[in-house]
RNA sequence: GGCCUGAUGGCGGAGCGGUUACGCACCGGAUUGCAAAUCCGUGAAGCCCGGUUCGACUCCGGGUCAGGCCUCCA
């Protein structure tokens, strides 16, 4: 089984060969920590933690290393800093709690690695020296500049030339500009802004460099997989690969930068960019209290990563009532003993095709349906251990399925409604009908479902009360 | 202006040059004291115009529409 991936760089589906086997490396451009993510940030956390998982099971647990960088320099903290009238790190290490914590809701797995900017000054000031000293940057005002024009292979990943920029460009340029493409490795900071010691003055990184510099220290050039979101293409992408690769040539090495570039496509929300001049951002902070994590996880994997994702309400409704069916069957076979069991050869072969998780959801139906319809024990238990080692490579269906549907109800009314369930058991036994039904109605008030079966009842919140807290508004 | 996506049934969303995606919803049947769930089954598609082909939703050309990037942005 060979995973195959969609190059950015070469703008078609390839065969993924690993550098090294054993040390698979992939790199994702994570958060600025200044305030709450929102959905759209959450797609690639999710899309790049499906692929984490499948080369996890591909190559071994321990022969993949995830990095994924928390941006805790830069511009927008620093006004929230002063704004605030604290340190930056007092924003930076709360956000970035959030942030790990509503990933960690949506079932992302932590990174290997989750490198900061403020840990990695020494190596951002490192490879802006390699970059000086090969030719390909030039220091002006306090500022250090990359040179674009002495970066043949600039515009390579986003298929622009310089002059076609040019063309049309909005850039501003500023006077210690020699190209106005030239982007910022290092700049001043002025009095008050946070700064560390540079032989160019003292100041901070900007913001390209800090990924390139970190992918460098930390994971080794070249990496196999380096991800991110469409709109990183260009200009940061772009740039990182210009760094990466101009840091090299000083030992006239040039071992590439990253072998295989993904990237996910954009989220919209009823239709419009996600603005807040519109009004229509949503925070995962938000979203999850009223929708299961899971649920927006796997609304997220429901279309295929590199197109597009229209986040609706109706979105929400269909995904939620997708998983309702497969943890009703779980919950049904809940007695079936699982077998501890690798991923079964069929859900794996749809992920090695670029990630193909709709397909991947149709596996997980066949699965469901096979554990519905199997003929016996042993052919349940198979049939549950695949559905759940299906479930476990994309991050689903790993949560009880008792609590799946009991969510958000508190010890008092569970110990009422276990009570009037019981009740009602008894009343059926003794074949009591009318006070069957008056039970039954005493439950559907309390918003309970109840669900008879030949060894007794369970019971679930009703589908109306999910859509009450808020499901069909627009979330 | 330059670069780049996408357009599939009521809705979401894949694969595929000739055969069922899958899911949600709907309808019919089985089952059920009632109900739910489940199972079986039916119906439903490929933006427009050309071209290639024995045959195109699938390939090629053109058009239309929608969206993204070129400036902080997943």
């Amino acid at each position: 089984m060979k995973l195959h991936i969609y190059d950015t760089l070469r703008r078609e589906k390839v065969g993924f060969e690993p550098q090294n086997p054993e040390r698979v490396t992939l790199y994702v451009c994570g958060p600025t920590v200044y305030s709450f993510a929102h959905i759209g940030n959450a797609r690639p956390v999710v899309v790049f933690d499906v692929l984490f998982r499948l080369l996890r099971a591909l190559y071994g647990e321990h022969h993949v290393i995830y990095a994924r960088n928390i941006t805790d320099v830069d511009d927008k903290i620093n006004k929230a800093a002063f704004d605030q009238g604290v340190e930056i790190d007092v924003i930076t290490n709360h956000f970035a709690d959030i942030y790990n914590a509503d990933m960690a809701t949506l079932g992302a797995l932590r990174p290997t690695l989750e490198p900061r900017v403020t840990h990695n000054i020494d190596a951002i000031l490192a490879q802006i020296a390699a970059i000086l000293a090969n030719g390909h940057a030039y220091a002006e005002q306090g500022h250090v500049l990359f040179d674009v024009e002495s970066f043949k292979a600039y515009g390579a990943l986003s298929r622009r030339s310089l002059d076609d920029m040019i063309a049309g460009s909005r850039v501003e340029v500023a006077p210690y500009k020699r190209n106005p493409h030239d982007f910022v490795l290092w700049k001043p900071s002025k009095p008050g802004e946070p700064a560390w010691d540079s032989p160019w003055g003292p100041g901070r990184p900007g913001w390209h460099i800090e990924c390139s510099a970190m992918i460098e220290a930390n994971l080794g050039l070249p990496i196999d997989i380096h991800g991110g979101g469409h709109d990183l293409i260009f200009p940061h992408h772009e740039n990182e690969i210009a760094q990466g690769l101009c840091a090299q040539h000083a030992h006239g090495q040039d071992s590439g930068y990253a072998r295989y570039w993904m990237h996910n496509g954009f989220l919209t929300f009823e239709g419009d960019k996600m603005s807040k001049s519109l009004g229509n951002v949503k925070l995962v902070h938000d979203l999850i209290e009223q929708v299961p994590g899971e649920v927006i996880r796997a609304a997220l994997l429901s279309a295929h990563y590199r197109g597009p994702l229209d986040w609706t309400g109706e979105l929400i409704a269909q995904t939620q009532s997708r998983l309702d069916g497969m943890y009703g069957t779980l919950r049904k076979f809940a007695a079936v003993p699982g077998r501890d069991e690798a991923a079964a050869p069929a859900i794996l072969e749809v992920l090695c095709d670029d990630l193909n998780t709709p397909r991947a959801f149709a596996e997980l139906s066949a699965l469901a349906k096979a554990l519905e319809t199997a003929a016996d024990d042993e052919a349940r238990i198979a049939a549950k251990s695949r559905l759940l080692a299906a479930g476990r490579v994309l991050g689903l269906l790993q949560g009880d399925p008792e609590a799946w549907f009991r969510g958000g109800v508190d010890e008092d009314l569970k110990a009422k409604i276990d009570a009037l369930v019981a009740e009602r058991v008894a009343a059926r036994t003794a074949k009591n009908w009318p006070d069957a039904d008056r039970i039954r109605k005493a439950l559907d008030d309390l918003g309970v479902d109840v669900m008879d079966s030949a060894t007794g009842a369970t019971w679930k919140l009703k589908a109306a009360e999910t859509e009450d807290r808020g499901l069909s508004h627009g979330l």
